[in-house]
DNA sequence: GAATGAAGCGGAGGGCCCTCCGTTATGCCT
DNA sequence: AGGCATAACGGAGGGCCCTCCGCTTCATTC
């Protein structure tokens, strides 16, 4: 029986907190890149560091598919690693998380395109948030992802492509005028992130549904113009 | 120099939590009612408990308006009271949040039906919206309302009037046509989760504006019926 | 005014988050 | 092979949340 400990989930004004920064192979002064050779997130190069990387993720896919509110402390021991070194390699709970969502999120922002090259943009939206409605993996993918560019994380890495995403199918109402014209990717993200608040067993599939249709009904273009 | 602690600020399944249980004026058999007497969060009956309770919101008050983030702990503490005692009272921080918004919170919520009298519902509903968007405290109030609903809190106290004055909105557009018919409050409280995420900081009541204006139009019944 | 029982107090205790930094061990170079 | 610089490890430590429960202090009764 483990404990009955209540996770916080703080309501803070985000301008409150400080900002956490990631460090693994950042240490390295970073000569000429020599290929591959992505910023903050990039992959440890040392033998034991990638093992324990992989160690830390496995433990986590099944521990956060279990309760997605297991503690970071029981992730590490269980991968056999110390608290450090966890978050040496994940910075932050989002960072872990990002990591396990990583395929399903890339997988979610391909799809715009192509569900733009089938359907009318109007449609490709619709079709878009459905899929996030119907994949609870993917709900909770995106909360992370706006979740940690609203605290300030600058998390462009995950961020931006999701803004991007959006960016493509907006502009595409907008170009055939189903949608209003200039409208802000990043405020429709943001309104994506009522999904997470939702209690899924209380017919939570139902009302993200029902959300998402009222929030495409608010980008429509007004038809009185 | 206090700490460098960063908040939790959780992204957690609802469905994984627990929920609290307030206590103060709950041990009482409550024997007949006698005149007043609401259920938790009645007030306390002795002295002291009084004095601590005004003691502990005066200074919360002040705490929170620095940082909305301040520790229940260092309220406590500057209350001249113990943790504990800072619990009885208020079982969760929304509890405590909450009770320092109430009167704004009520406020609006006697604004539905105001407003509703002095102008056509769908403009009535515009106004309100500003409201909450305007006054950064009910923003917050408002966040701390659903917050404490969505987790399971069943906190009816504050949300089922809140539910309410939307559904009255609701209902008096759907009655002269402009809004759809048998829209949820709930889904439109939800919607306004959103202003919570929003970076005061950035751009933030432009924002919140913007987005309240997609929300309505979302509402809008469609007029190609 | 004393007795008494329950409301209320308060802080120890268990659990978690996250940072810091001394220690370890790995990759690379000679 | 041996040495070295340093990437990476790991856990102590500080801070927070929240519960539990023995002790204190009102308020009420006699």
């Amino acid at each position: 029986m483990p404990s009955t400990y209540r996770r916080p989930l703080r309501l803070a004004n985000p301008a409150d907190r400080p900002h956490p920064t990631g460090r693994i192979g950042t240490d390295r002064p970073m000569g000429r890149p020599t290929a591959v050779n992505p910023p903050p997130p990039a992959k440890p190069t040392r033998k034991d560091a990638l093992s324990n990387r992989e160690r830390i993720l496995t433990v986590a896919r099944t521990a956060l598919a279990e309760s997605s509110s297991a503690s970071l402390t029981a992730i590490a021991k269980q991968a056999g690693v110390g608290i450090g070194t966890l978050y040496r390699h994940f910075p932050t709970r989002e960072a872990l998380v990002m990591e396990l969502y990583r395929h399903d999120i890339q997988r979610l922002i391909d799809r715009a395109p192509e569900l733009l090259r089938e359907h009318p943009p109007l449609e490709a939206l619709r079709l878009w948030f459905d899929e996030i409605a119907h994949y609870g993996r993917l709900k909770y993918g995106v909360a992370e992802v706006i979740h940690a560019a609203t605290n300030g994380g600058r998390d462009d890495e995950n961020y931006a492509p999701f803004v991007r995403a959006i960016a493509l199918l907006l502009d595409a109402g907008a170009a055939d005028g189903t949608l209003k014209p200039g409208l802000d990717p990043e405020d429709v993200l943001l309104q994506l992130s009522v999904l997470w608040r939702i209690d899924p067993a209380r017919g939570g599939e139902e009302r993200a549904r029902r959300i998402l249709a009222l929030v495409v009904d608010g980008l429509r273009a007004a038809p009185d113009a």
